[in-house]
DNA sequence: TTTTTATTTTTTTTATACAAAAAACATTCT
DNA sequence: AGAATGTTTTTTGTATAAAAAAAATAAAAA
């Protein structure tokens, strides 16, 4: 039909709140005042106060705006959420491409896949659109779209680009003066990952997060626009798989952590090459794994959706 | 209304003319073969069938469908081109972002541009929606979209990039064996290279192809999917501007021979310093003749929907 | 039994309609 | 005069419809 009301019922929401907050005979700002602080337009902000109006909330009348009455329960809208917000089905999207890794070349449905993620169809095709600049998922060339899939060359090549970018990164950080904030930021991850050594036994788990914030520090010496781009997808995936594979969890993250204690030991010489060669050495065990985890995916769930390790 | 059938019109022509070179009472080979030879579907084959057995070209019956007359001028069908394909709106949308230094910021009307480039309105929202990846337009936060433009940050940001990937290139290449085929290529392209210098004053505009060719030949060495997806704009904004900054093209041409001669020769060496040392510097130039021609299109196309003061 | 055709069912692609929201414009009030 | 409101015009997002094309299935002929 049209398009949905969810802006008017949200801002509908947000204005009933704002009126429960304050007295009887209080008068509300200007509409342009609040359409800024409701984010909305002033049209949609007259539809509120028509709504209110007619159930009596406030009265209306010119410039006058005046509550007449706390709101009660009958007042409230329900705010129907039948659609995910974007990046919500981003995130289940490539969950359920990672996750049962879909035989490369299977022909998506749009509007099958657009009912199962409960999208609109059209936010599907864009978002599959977007996909296709990363190599996940391609347009047939007679319409259709086909999943490439997560492949081992996908990750291979995915942990290359990713090792192309971090050690342009490193090589930036190195030469980085004493006073620039990225030292101070070390200084802090170094004594994390020495805290989390010591209690590795027990809390070993902890380490994927400090990973991510490891990786993601030494990236943010490098202010492009292009780099940032591909860090999302690039963390992304390799936080997923990450989290599946459980075998030997605790030997691999004592691994990595002194590795990323002599990342930043080389950081710190100055020396470039040494980093870079710290950095490439810690990139390669990275890659491995996430290609044993590819692998081992493959054999736990090697029929369909049925196996859920959730 | 519903989808168009130029599928159908397109592959109606091209039967059409296989029919005019056969001889009369020959027979069709089967609809699958057909299908195939056309690339389309045994329904869209069978739809042109009924079509020419109505016009009374062929004689239809059950796995028979011989010729019964040659086509004359009647039998034509018209083919609309009203939409560009999607190759086509690429090449025009970035021409005109790119020519107009449009200011960032400017919202696009998604309805009246689809009109302009003739395109139906959601083929132009899926591109925008791919484009967004290259950060060349944005999402509004409200609905709508926004052109962040081709602004001197984003040149240097993209320079920046192609750095990072070009050097990559460059240092992998320099250990590659002799035995690899890109050394044969090089020494094709220096030769070029010595020839074009030979007659640079008259020959200059020769070398726009000649730079790409050097340049996606390095490139060449790695074989990486996000690598490519990459080269793919950044060759093409390059080469826009390369080709509308006519001042000093003869020198600046001269002098980027000698860069790319410099570059041949390092590799050859083998030396990955030198190499990377003197692709660094011939990036360096490209980079700032890239932003220079940016400034002088900001001063030499004043009129138009560009002027802006800002 | 295999190949080819006839028929039916899906799926994709486009157009259109329409409400919601935004933006532009005109008017009124302080 | 300037701010706020009332009114009108554009633009956008979603649903629906319908045709075209593809794919799947059933039937028939060689």
């Amino acid at each position: 039909m049209a398009r949905t009301d969810d802006r008017f019922r949200v801002a509908y929401q947000e204005l009933l709140s704002v009126i429960a907050q304050q007295p009887i005979g209080e008068d509300l700002p200007p509409e342009l005042t609040l359409a800024d602080q409701l984010s909305i337009s002033r049209t949609t902000v007259r539809a509120i106060l028509t709504a209110f109006s007619e159930a009596g909330l406030i009265a209306w009348k010119g410039r006058r705006k005046s509550i007449l009455r706390m709101p009660t329960a009958k007042d409230q809208l329900a705010i129907r959420d039948e659609y995910l917000p974007r990046e919500e089905l981003e995130r289940r999207f490539l969950q359920w491409v990672l996750r049962f890794d879909v035989p490369a070349g299977t022909p998506l449905n749009v509007a099958k896949l657009a009912k199962e993620f409960s999208v609109p169809p059209h936010a599907l095709q864009e978002f599959l659109s977007g996909l296709s600049q990363f190599g996940l998922v391609a347009r047939r060339p007679r319409g259709g779209w086909l999943l490439l899939g997560f492949t081992a060359e996908y990750a291979v090549e995915l942990s290359e680009f990713r090792t192309v970018l971090e050690l342009n990164a490193v090589r930036v950080l190195v030469h980085l003066p004493q006073s620039h904030p990225i030292w101070g930021q070390l200084a802090r991850l170094e004594q994390q990952h020495i805290d989390l050594a010591a209690r590795i036994d027990a809390d070993f788990h902890e380490f994927s997060p400090l990973d991510e914030a490891f990786h993601s520090a030494i990236n943010s010496v490098v202010q492009n626009r292009f780099v940032k781009q591909f860090q999302k997808v690039i963390t992304l995936i390799f936080h997923y798989h990450y989290q599946w594979d459980k075998r030997m969890e605790r030997d691999r993250n004592e691994a990595a952590i002194r590795e990323h204690l002599a990342i930043i030991a080389a950081l710190r010489s100055g020396n470039e090459l040494a980093a870079a060669e710290a950095a490439s050495a810690h990139l390669r065990t990275s890659k491995e794994t996430l290609l044993a985890s590819l692998r081992v995916n493959a054999l736990i769930a090697p029929d369909g959706p049925s196996v859920r390790p959730e």
